[in-house]
DNA sequence: AATCACGGTTGACTTGGATCAAGCTAACGC
DNA sequence: GCGTTAGCTTGATCCAAGTCAACCGTGATT
């Protein structure tokens, strides 16, 4: 992002925290709320606040008292067993929600690491919930939200359960590709902000595989790979990689 | 149960279903409220409905506009594939809620069939979420019983991600006992309502391969199995299963 | 009592992805 | 410019779980 970024810091750090003026209020939790509403929920996000890459927004144990808006950046979200093993259980982008893991037991229940450089609206949960009293569109934005993440997750688990190694990863590529296309980007062409690794953990695999399955969509000419950088060149090959069993 | 059935189902039939007289009311929605508030969730909860084994509550597609609290049974979810391949996402027991999938698309995105001869009480979403606007403490509980479904899946997600057959297995006993103990019954000894493929399902394994385990585990002296009967007989042989890596 | 059907068990064999190991690439610090 | 390191690729081998197939047990039907 070539900018005045001196400058661009030193607003950013002034300007008060607006849902009313960000891009990404349709996609985020103000979805469908008038103006005066907008403005209401406005007065309850006042902090935003940069999370370095690697850093963690939260980690699993910590109190839980607010849901965090991701204004921009991109984020991995983890559970850890005793013995070591960990599962990434899902990439988060701008205007997506983190933290809802840690309402049922007012702790957080995963651990979320940012994977670029990223700055997040914190909305405390009480204060949402007060305002959600009031405002019968937030209340119910809200609940879809909650709803659409159980829904993805059991997109995860069929995925998890049914899916081959190939398959698992078309799925994922369409799916990133689907949610940068929702925010402008080229739906075509993207860096991943993930590992092979980490890529392997959420979809249940060796990060050998992962790269294995990436070099055979390039020989098969679905994609161009190279380290990070990812082009999607033949969608319904992918497509079509998903849906008939081999 | 021995008790006279005939008179039973009249006055089931006749009662008003109430909240406030049922004895799942700490495990289900109405927990933590008051009388007064019981009273008025009660309201909300006209009609309880028997649903037959082997019958849909709802199916993937049709529209979403209740939720669900099972009375009494038990139900399996599951998502399709257009390919045929399917994926049990959950097992529900008294108490539970059902249908919280369909809130972010006004459509159900799932199944949810009785495993045997069950009773539900119906929740108008929209009344539901009127009255939560009213009752902080449904608003709030509500919200947590929504966070416990997404960790849930998380935990289904480490599962299917990092576990081994015997493991998930494990996991997937001392998961039921937990919550038939939770409910009054013996933690030691129930009975399976689902199969062995839609364990294998639930667990992204093949029925041979739960039926394996099973005798496995018998073999071992962990648990004592005939068909869907099922004794434990060493939790912790079980849970030492689950956490040092074989 | 005989038949059927469904679900469960068990065995033999196959295979997809894990594991182990070596080498490559790109970015970064000095 | 050069070494270091973290992440990625590729090959060889192995094994847990899948597949295929036969058979068993239980309960329902006649």
């Amino acid at each position: 992002m070539p900018q005045n970024s001196a400058s661009q810091e030193i607003s950013l750090s002034l300007i008060k925290t607006a849902c009313s003026n960000c891009n990404l209020r349709e996609l985020c939790l103000p979805f469908g709320l008038s103006l005066e509403e907008l403005e209401r929920l406005d007065d309850l996000i006042s902090t935003r606040r940069r999370i370095k890459r690697g850093d963690h927004l939260y980690r699993a144990g910590e109190a839980f008292d607010s849901i965090y808006a991701i204004r921009s950046g991109f984020f991995k979200t983890d559970v850890l067993l005793e013995d070591g093993r960990d599962q990434v259980t899902g990439f988060q982008m701008a205007g997506e929600l983190l933290g809802l893991d840690g309402i049922c037991t007012e702790a957080h229940t995963c651990n979320a690491i940012a994977l670029e450089d990223s700055e997040i609206c914190s909305i405390p949960f009480s204060r949402l919930e007060g305002l959600s009293r009031e405002i019968h569109n937030l209340q119910h934005h809200f609940h879809k939200v909650m709803s659409r993440e159980i829904v993805r997750d059991h997109g995860v688990m069929m995925l998890l359960g049914t899916m081959r190694a190939e398959e698992r990863l078309a799925a994922f590529l369409l799916n990133l590709s689907q949610r940068f296309t929702a925010r402008g980007f080229s739906h075509a062409e993207f860096y991943l902000r993930m590992t092979r690794e980490e890529i392997g953990s959420y979809l249940g695999l060796k990060l050998e595989t992962v790269s294995r399955a990436f070099s055979r969509f390039q020989e098969e000419g679905y994609i161009a790979v190279q380290q990070k950088h990812i082009r999607i060149l033949d969608v319904n090959g992918l497509k079509a990689l998903m849906t008939h069993r081999t």
